[in-house]
DNA sequence: CTCTTATTAGGACGGATGTCCTAAGGTATC
DNA sequence: GATACCTTAGGACATCCGTCCTAATAAGAG
């Protein structure tokens, strides 16, 4: 197989463990497992740990951004986009049940390591935090806008975290529906 | 020394080293060393890193039930007693953006490594929760009076997430005193 | 002081981990 | 078909982990 295919395999088999299991909790053992090739092959495409993990977060950024593009083209207001974000709670009720949200559980991960890869993740948040505060700018909340996206982001955060804790799925759909309900709240107050 | 007060500095130590490096990242090795004991004598007193688990697990539960009660004797009004719950984002700031909220990290952490201990972990988060949830029925809010304690953990959840992510002490204040108004008005509804 | 019990220190153990090396197998080019 | 390079497999390595055992020490009771 070509190189470039193999690492991709890798990368995508190494983002699934981590979110599931977590990025310590994660062996080169489980990742070349899940592969199918092993341990030695595995040092021709990466030759640290880290650096499986650097192009896990450089995939998922990727990932988000064409996700980002995806919702712009499928929703045509402001409200409409940040709502989109909100749901994403709901469309992955399941796995956030059991593992958290991706973003928000590797940044905590990583922080207590005090891992160098930190920023990176980081960045991931940062990503949704700009484009929603675009999206509020849109809105005429160009003051105000990147408050009210750091209050999203929270608000989502908060949701994954009592949603692992609990299973309580009508407690995630309750919190979802409140919080768009904020946001054309939000919207209404523009001008 | 007596057998209790070891056990009982074992179980502090190893309580600080899991909130601040993580259960798993902490190894026998490092609470011993915390303690100033070998990793022979620790044998003595707790059999298996589970059982230390439990065992910090139980103190952080009967620690956070005194605080409660304090807070009780301090705070006359059920609303004053929410703010105060609130209030623990902005008083241990410090330690928040560095490690997290002790108790949804730790439920994060152990729900990714499926480990047995995670219903003993959610039990904090109960602890708070029919707690926040007594305040509100006092508040007058009887009926919803535990949606509105989710509402609260949640919220606190997601600013703690990120305020490690961001280490943002304008946000977490901002978001702190937001919701503290969110807390007066459900107040104001009751009649 | 003596005997028994409670507590400690230190190290052995099997297993797992991240890293690295080397030799073999494929693949493409001339 | 021969050569050079890309890719793979399997295992060696030093280290650390959780667990467990044993012998020495401290403490307390008679």
């Amino acid at each position: 197989m070509d190189a470039k295919g193999t690492r991709e395999h890798i990368v995508r088999a190494a983002d699934e463990l981590f979110y599931k299991q977590g990025f310590e909790h994660t062996s080169f053992a489980d990742v070349a497992g899940a592969v199918g090739i092993s341990r030695g092959n595995f040092y021709y495409h990466f030759k640290t740990k880290d650096d499986i993990l650097a192009a896990v977060i450089a995939a998922r950024i990727a990932e988000r951004r064409r996700m980002l593009d995806q919702w712009e083209a499928e929703q045509d207001t402001p409200a409409g986009r940040i709502r989109r974000y909100i749901n994403i709670v709901i469309a992955n009720e399941t796995d956030i049940e059991d593992y958290g949200c991706p973003v928000g559980t590797l940044t905590t991960e990583l922080a207590k390591l005090g891992h160098g890869c930190m920023d990176s993740a980081t960045a991931i948040f940062t990503l949704f935090r700009s484009w929603l505060g675009e999206q509020f700018t849109a809105l005429g909340r160009a003051d105000d806008a990147d408050d009210l996206a750091m209050h999203v982001l929270a608000a989502s955060q908060g949701i994954a975290v009592m949603s692992q804790a609990y299973h309580d799925r009508e407690f995630t759909r309750r919190e979802a529906a409140q919080l768009c309900a904020w946001v054309d709240a939000q919207a209404a107050k523009e001008e």
